[in-house]
RNA sequence: UGGACUAUGGUGUAAUGGCAGCACAACAGGUUUUGGUUCUGUUUGUCCAAGUUCGAAUCUUGGUAGUCCAA
């Protein structure tokens, strides 16, 4: 009985993970405060001389302030084999990656568990703004109550033996009301606080960070053509790695209409570029896919995906392809598939699962297959 | 090296003697737990020299550069 009462809690340092110990602790929980050193951005030492990142020691100040166990995980190794070396190297092959999608599973959750384990904890909370829905012996992540604040698209990737251990808070709140409650708390600072970018490792342009990461990036890659959508040379880029599916800005190319990233062929290291129409789709085809239940797939009435954070999930079918990948047809047009980004199904607010956004090719054929109702494409 | 045409921000263009405008690009900021999108704001230009005129991107002359035709 004692032991169900201690619980981990993953502290950043932010607003929202400060909230999680004071509702815990107010709820008769003993708090064991947890905080992963990923990566050190140089900008968060803030003076001289400091062994810890700002956000480190952020969260031992308020640890100690609650009077609560605290430890500090230092995963930055892992962190750069597993979440830099993925990023890095989905850019190089011409994908924009989804790092905390890969984060929360490899890192930040997985740890946070062993440390349950090593200090006896059962439980492990977060801040992230979602709700969990126990169904037919399986745990859902749920979007989180504050719509603006949701963050449920994050997690689709958490396996259940993770999940069943899982604790989120501030589901049923909205980020104003943390504010209000750290300050009502006393926590006035904390509850003024900008919103702090987290485990996030990327300082500035992400550009600069790849060259950083990978010193040889532009003599493996290097400057290749703009071409519009029928081939035509329209200029030169600097390299398909630095750009990504509806990308607008940064093209460093005047057409005298806005022109948006369409495609990327690494083999080729050409990038397409085009109007805003070009970027709508009917179809997408999905790979990697993870689902607590594979067969709610094509079985659910309601279906709809989101392909990108914070856009408004899409009315969809999805249908399995026989060579385990998904292929998706949308009730309306969707803009902008990127490859590498993650596609995450719900079934109303409840996430059925996810998977990562494929490259287009061979799209036709699998449409054919997958929806033969739908007429001969063009 | 004969003739014709052109020269306006980073790019493409408008202004036919009267406040150099537009689009794109760029930059800055807002939004944002990935990248992108979006929103707001800002900067930058009449090829050079002389002349005509109250006033020149605009007219004249010369120069320079480029394109086309002609050998």
């Amino acid at each position: 009985m004692e032991q169900n009462k201690r619980i981990v809690v993953g502290m950043s340092g932010g607003i929202d993970s400060s909230a999680v110990c004071l509702l815990l602790q107010e709820q008769g929980y003993e708090v064991v405060g947890v905080t992963l050193r990923t990566w050190d951005v140089p900008s968060h030492f803030s003076s001289s001389g400091q062994e810890l990142p700002d956000e480190v020691m952020e969260a031992q100040a308020l640890a100690a302030r609650l009077g609560i166990e605290h430890h500090v995980a230092d995963v930055r190794q892992e962190f750069r084999e597993t979440i830099v070396r993925y990023f890095v190297d989905e850019y190089l092959r011409g994908r924009t990656p989804n790092p905390c999608v890969w984060c929360n599973p490899l890192l930040k959750e997985r740890i946070l568990c062993e440390w349950a384990d090593r200090t006896g904890c059962r439980q492990v909370a977060t801040g992230h703004y979602c709700r969990l829905e126990d169904r037919g012996g399986l745990r859902y992540i749920v979007a989180g109550d504050d719509d603006t604040k949701d963050q449920s698209y994050f997690l689709w990737r958490l396996p259940q033996s993770l999940l069943q251990r899982m604790v989120f808070p501030l589901g049923g709140l909205t980020k104003a009301s943390v504010r209000e409650y750290l300050a009502r708390k006393g926590f006035v600072g904390k509850a003024r606080g900008g919103e702090s970018m987290e485990v996030c490792f990327i300082e500035g342009d992400y550009r600069d960070f790849l060259r950083r990461q990978c010193p040889d990036i532009d003599r493996l890659i290097g400057p290749g053509w703009f071409v519009d959508p029928q081939g035509r040379k329209l200029g030169r880029h600097k390299g398909c790695a630095y750009y990504t599916i509806g990308q607008r800005k940064g093209l460093e190319i005047a057409l005298g209409k806005p022109a948006y990233v369409l495609k990327i062929h690494p083999e080729k290291n050409t990038v397409m570029l085009g109007d805003a129409d070009g970027l709508l789709a009917d179809y997408m085809l999905v790979e990697e896919v993870f689902l607590a239940d594979p067969q709610e797939l094509s079985a659910c009435d309601g279906l709809t995906v989101r392909i990108r954070y914070r856009s408004r999930p899409l009315p969809c079918r999805a249908v399995w392809t026989d060579d385990g990948r998904v292929l998706v047809k949308f009730q309306t047009a969707a803009s902008a598939i990127t490859p590498g980004q993650s596609a995450v199904f719900y079934d109303g607010r409840r996430v059925i699962g996810g998977g990562f956004i494929a490259f287009q090719q061979g799209l036709r054929k699998l449409i054919a297959r997958c929806f033969p109702d739908d007429g001969t494409p063009v």
